[in-house]
DNA sequence: CGAGTGACCGCAA
DNA sequence: ATTGCGGCCACTC
């Protein structure tokens, strides 16, 4: 039974494996789930879903934070430094070279 | 149960 | 380069 699991749960298992010195994008995430289209339901998943997980790792394919994140981008730019992760100008520094991959 | 919303992404003009 | 539009799934009213 391959993937009986909903779109919901493979994030979740995704986000479980995400490292804290690393970050990734809501469009990978939903990729690897199996949905490439639907990058817009992981951020209402962030919203929606526990906050237990590292959701703060997670910023838009630019390498912007989330702008409806609460409290504003300085939260989550707060969250990134404090797992090691620095940030500038609202983004993420050496985006690329942070982001989490699967397939290396 | 139906409709609307949402922390996004990709493409077209 | 910027703006506008559609699409995807889950959650709330």
């Amino acid at each position: 039974m391959p993937v009986d699991k909903n779109f919901k749960d493979s994030i979740y298992e995704l986000m479980a494996q995400l490292p804290s010195d690393k970050v990734t994008t809501y469009g990978d995430l939903a990729a690897w789930a199996g949905y490439p289209r639907a990058a817009r339901i992981v951020g209402g998943i962030c919203h929606y879903g526990p906050t237990e997980l590292p959701w703060h790792r997670v910023v838009n394919r630019l390498g912007d934070v989330a702008r409806g994140f609460p409290g504003g981008p300085e939260v989550q730019i707060q969250l990134l430094a404090g797992d090691g992760i620095e940030c500038q100008d609202w983004k993420v520094s050496d985006f690329e070279a942070r982001r989490w991959r699967f397939v290396l």
